[in-house]
DNA sequence: ACATTTCAACTACAACTGTAGTTTAATTTT
DNA sequence: AAAATTAAACTACAGTTGTAGTTGAAATGT
């Protein structure tokens, strides 16, 4: 299965709060993104057609959540990624966001801590 | 520009090395993906068009050689990557990696490096 | 110079994507 | 119940992508 980047864009907001009907889930993607509401309905439509969600009638009108997890798609995507830019390394990702001061003193801190906890938890 | 997942491949192996020549790339690209040899050309061809590769001859031959470079690619990539699965924070990603177990020792060590450098090189 | 091999250019084509418009069916309002 | 509104389904269509095939031109071997 193949998202393409408008459709996880919905998925996105699926992931976040589902069940949801067309006029709520369009509601939420046009806060950030300016579609036509059939453009939308279009997107939904493929995304169950491709298995990635499932609808179900609530109330007399349609409903829509994720058939698939985040976690899935986010394990494949960046994987993907990950190899196509650097090599399948994380190290390389971090230095290039080091390089381009895209991190924060915050977020420094939070990624030692991550890696610390995970040396901890050794198994 | 876009540059579509088999272009990147293409684009990956000449940012290595450059300019190749057309049988030169064909002979990078197989070595990992089967691909008919016409298949190569048409992409080097698009990625002409796009303005991500310029071509000229050598030795009566065309070679190709990248016109953008790694990194601005990589950024491009990175940031939307980063936000459509992050929420555009590293801390998250590296999150997800390590629960994964996707983090060797020596890995998370080597990202320990580059932070703890940047944090000195604080400016 | 002609045949053969290699390059390069041009053409093809279906699936997927982005982006809706149009038609039909269901629900709600008066 | 007829009219109006809303929801759902169906249709459209050009651009991109993956994946080559075909044709024509240039270089090389004999």
């Amino acid at each position: 299965m193949n998202i393409s980047k408008t459709e996880q864009i919905i998925l996105n907001i699926l992931w976040d709060k589902h069940p949801l009907s067309v006029s709520a889930v369009i509601e939420n993607v046009t806060k950030t993104q300016h579609w036509h509401d059939n453009t939308i309905k279009t997107l939904l439509t493929r995304l169950v057609k491709k298995g990635a969600l499932k609808r179900f009638k609530q109330d007399k009108k349609f409903v829509y959540e994720p058939l698939i997890s985040r976690d899935e798609i986010i394990s494949k995507e960046s994987e993907g990624f990950l190899d196509q830019f650097f090599g399948g390394k994380m190290a390389p990702l971090v230095a290039h966001f080091a390089q381009h001061k895209k991190l924060s003193k915050k977020e420094i801190q939070d990624i030692k801590k991550i890696l610390e906890d995970m040396e901890k938890n050794d198994d």
